[in-house]
RNA sequence: GUGGAUAUAGCUCAGUUGGUAGUAGCGCCAGAUUGUGGUUCUGGAUGUCGUGGGUUCGAGCCCCAUUAUCCACCCCA
């Protein structure tokens, strides 16, 4: 076989691409329920938007991303987008977004790029669905983000998956907890695997992610950030989870859960599968309020989260099983001999117009065989046309479901069809 | 970046101690009195056995390398 597609990425088509178009509509369905709506940013941006914006201290920053210059003299760099949320902040600066009604509610569906190693859920190009919404500071914002969230799942008809909730706190109080952890981790150092004693310099947060056995029973016993909340802190989580229960939505407080991606503060989440592998985090996301003034706006504050499309859809095919082809026409025209083939394309077109999906034989089937190809495209009605419906002006129009027929005039075909 | 498994027809897979590939199932194409599908029956097509080396008289089967896929770690969606 020639060449192969890049690994770690997809063709999409068939059954799954139906399934990946039934789940955007359900999507745009849903945000607009909910008042956002879509942007759509470039595939590619100046590498220094993700360094600045993602993280420097990030995996995605440091070992991820997909950068390349490009032919100006200037020899800029880029990189692929490796998730939503930077390019659609730099759009909200840029746009002055900030400059018409608040708050901004905003959502994508969008390909992210990331240099990974492919496993169960996990591809080098994958797809997520993300929204945004820049400019309300209290915990309903957060409540409305998670909201759209869960909505999604319930809509999707996803069950298995829980809402795991945990709040960092603001800036202020990350900073004097970090100084009380970064303690706590040199006094056991000795138990620590090699890379939490890196990143207990660098980002002690990450070492309470660390799975590693002889770290987690270090762990266990590690101050939490959810015991050192300032007061502002601890209102403002108190109130999200208000809300999730006038919302009734279900969630689970799980001081674990830090996430990768340097901008977050105060509340985080994850829905998290456990039934589609080891990749089971199907939505993730939480308010960043430092990241604007960070990429260069006026200190606003924004809540959001991103969705895996493939993950989801891993999930979706567990509850409701293999995805099958949806129906693509209402009808096929049979025709036997050159001057029924010229009237059944002259039928097929006008019907089309109708709105009436319509396929015709193509390669010179007997009729047999196109009536098993009439079959096989799973289209509703069929008929055949030949010398005798060119003499008589009717056709007998057959329901493929049941068998039954009518014989019906050339004109009443689309009424026939739309009737029913 | 680390580790494990796999790589034979379009797909799922057989292939026995190495003798130059399958009556396998599904799918595809066609036929069963010349104008009607879904069931049944019959027939047919298709493989550089992932790629490149090596061992051997001889390799799908052994060895090495390489690529890809899957799974796990890491990280994340």
């Amino acid at each position: 076989m020639g060449i192969s597609a890049p690994r770690g990425t997809q063709d999409f088509y068939g059954p799954y691409m139906d399934a990946v178009l039934e789940l955007e509509a359900t999507m745009r369905d849903l945000c607009d329920d909910f008042g956002f709506s879509e942007i759509r940013t470039p595939m590619f941006e100046r590498l220094e938007l993700f360094q600045r914006g993602v993280g420097e201290t990030t995996d995605i920053v440091q070992k991820e991303m997909y950068t390349f210059t490009d032919k100006s003299r200037h020899a800029r760099e880029f990189a692929l987008k490796p998730e939503g949320t930077a390019g659609v902040v730099r759009a909200y600066l840029e746009r002055k977004m900030y400059a018409e009604t608040q708050p901004t509610k905003l959502y994508y569906i969008t390909p992210a790029f990331r240099y990974e190693k492919p496993q169960k859920g996990r591809f080098r190009q994958f797809h997520q669905f993300g929204i945004e919404l820049f400019g309300a500071e209290g915990p309903e914002a957060d409540a409305e983000v998670i909201g759209l969230g869960y909505q999604m799942l319930q809509r999707l008809g996803i069950k298995d998956v829980v809402l795991h909730l945990n709040s960092l706190g603001d800036a202020d109080s990350r900073k004097k907890y970090n100084e009380i952890l970064v303690g706590f981790l040199k006094d056991n150092e000795e138990g620590l695997c090699e890379t939490c004693r890196e990143r207990m310099v660098k980002n002690p947060l990450r070492v309470l992610d660390c799975k590693i056995e002889s770290c987690q029973a270090i762990i266990k016993d590690a101050p939490l950030m959810l015991n050192h909340l300032s007061q502002a802190d601890t209102a403002h989580f108190e109130g999200v989870k208000a809300y999730l229960e006038e919302m009734e939505i279900p969630y689970e407080v799980d001081p674990w859960i830090v996430r990768g991606l340097d901008y977050y503060t105060r509340t985080v989440f994850e829905f998290i599968s456990n039934d589609i592998g080891a990749q089971g985090t199907v939505c993730g996301g939480g308010r960043y309020d430092g990241l604007i003034e960070e990429m260069g706006g006026q200190p606003t504050p924004g809540v959001g989260f991103g969705a895996g499309i493939e993950r989801l859809l891993l999930t979706v095919e567990n509850a409701k099983g293999q995805f099958k082809a949806r129906q693509k026409v209402d009808l096929f025209i049979g025709a036997m001999g050159e001057t029924a083939k010229v009237k059944a394309m002259g039928l097929a077109n006008k019907l089309r117009m109708a709105g009436v999906g319509t396929s015709v034989d193509l390669l010179g089937k007997s009729v047999k065989n196109q009536m098993k190809y009439a079959n096989k495209i799973d289209a509703k009605y069929s008929f055949i046309i030949g010398d005798n419906e060119l003499a008589s002006g009717q056709i007998t129009i057959k329901n493929m479901e049941t068998g039954d027929s009518d014989t019906i005039g050339f004109d009443q075909i689309a009424d026939y069809i739309k009737k029913v």
